[in-house]
RNA sequence: GCCGAGGUAGCUCAGUCGGUAGAGCAGGGGACUGAAAAUCCCCGUGUCGGCAGUUCAAUUCUGUCCCUCGGCA
């Protein structure tokens, strides 16, 4: 038996993923399942340029805006949510994967290691360690269990410090060992399409694509979602555009130093993520404006693998 | 016009008791296995405003000119 074909739409913000994704579903039966870790917030729908309702209403849209701020989806999360996704769509339907978040997508096409869910209370205690005696502490306790990871992280590296002490102390076993066991295949058969656009080229438009959100009313979005999540350190307040407004709200900076710093950041994390999608090598490129090519792309691929929708 | 403070990296500025200079931000490159729009790493030659003087040596001291910002007229 053939494995199910996925189509994934990917690039860095901004590029017209939503659009090609709208393309592909003029000419199949689509399923959009979104796999961007912000555009899952309920909390911002316009500053995370999540699709519109009427766009939404073109075909089914999967995993947008669902999610309390408060509350952060981690990979294996979402993995297990755009698995069920996949299932859940008639065998007529294609599931098309887009978004920019690079890791998550990665973890369900190339398999997570199997580490159990880490307890509050180890996960709690090793984070306040991590913010209050800083990344290299960990680092030097890693080093004397698991040299292997140290080789592959930074001992400025908190976060990923913490991770990984976290993992041993609740396991017993290192990171480095997890990431070291086998991982079943998937059961599924991805073609990865890629939106590129170069950064210079994008620039104007992510900046004009902020205008457009304030007058969308972006400011009102963010004042809301403080009442509804006061707590700037919840994940949901982590996205870009969401913290420089909420210091706009509070009166730290005006406007212009707002849209200065969104800006900034926006352009900042297209580059991230264009230097992620860089290394794999598995991507089909397609200029924005070769939607058609791209839906053509895909048509022949599902033709060649014998998909019946 | 006079008095004062300045003119150093794309920007904001530090510094050199005389031996040709370095931070933050911006920018560029990269990493990435449960917070990933996160977290982190690497990359700094620039007539040190112009000209002249003193000196073995001036971005640094002196003179002068230009420009900017205050204050007084």
């Amino acid at each position: 038996m053939t494995k199910r074909p996925v189509v994934c739409i990917l690039g860095p913000t901004g590029a017209g993923k939503t659009a090609t994704s709208l393309g592909m579903a003029a000419k199949f039966p689509v399923r959009v399942i979104n796999f961007d870790s912000r555009q899952v917030y309920s909390d911002f729908p316009v500053i995370t340029a999540q699709p519109s309702p009427e766009e939404r209403a073109v075909c089914p849209h999967e995993l947008y805006g669902f999610l309390p701020s408060s509350e952060v989806l981690n990979a294996a999360g979402f993995v297990a949510m755009a698995e069920e996704r996949i299932e859940a769509a008639a065998a007529a339907e294609l599931p098309v994967l887009v978004g920019g978040t690079g890791m998550y997508l990665q973890s369900l096409t190339s398999g997570l290691a199997p580490i159990p869910d880490i307890p509050d209370e180890i996960r709690e205690r090793i984070r306040k360690r991590a913010e209050e005696e800083g990344g290299p502490a960990l680092y030097a306790e890693l080093e004397k269990v698991d040299p292997d990871y140290c080789s592959r992280t930074h001992p400025n590296n908190r976060q990923r410090n913490a991770r990984a002490l976290e993992v041993y102390e609740a396991t017993g076993k290192t990171f480095t060992w997890w990431h070291n066991r086998e991982v079943p295949p998937s059961p599924y058969d991805f073609l990865k399409i890629g939106i590129m656009v170069d950064l210079d080229s994008l620039t104007p438009l992510l900046n004009l694509r902020i205008d457009k959100m304030i007058e969308a009313g972006a400011v009102e979005e963010a004042r809301r979602a403080w009442e509804i999540c006061p707590d700037e350190n919840a994940p949901g307040w982590t996205g870009i555009g969401c913290n420089e407004l909420l210091r706009h709200i509070r009166g730290e900076i005006d406007m212009d130093e707002t849209r200065r710093l969104w800006a900034r950041n926006t352009r900042a994390y297209a580059k991230r993520q264009l230097t992620w999608f860089k290394r794999e090598k598995d991507i089909h490129w397609f200029a924005p404006e070769d939607h058609e090519k791209a839906v053509e792309f895909v048509g022949q691929w599902l033709a060649d693998c014998g998909w019946a929708g």
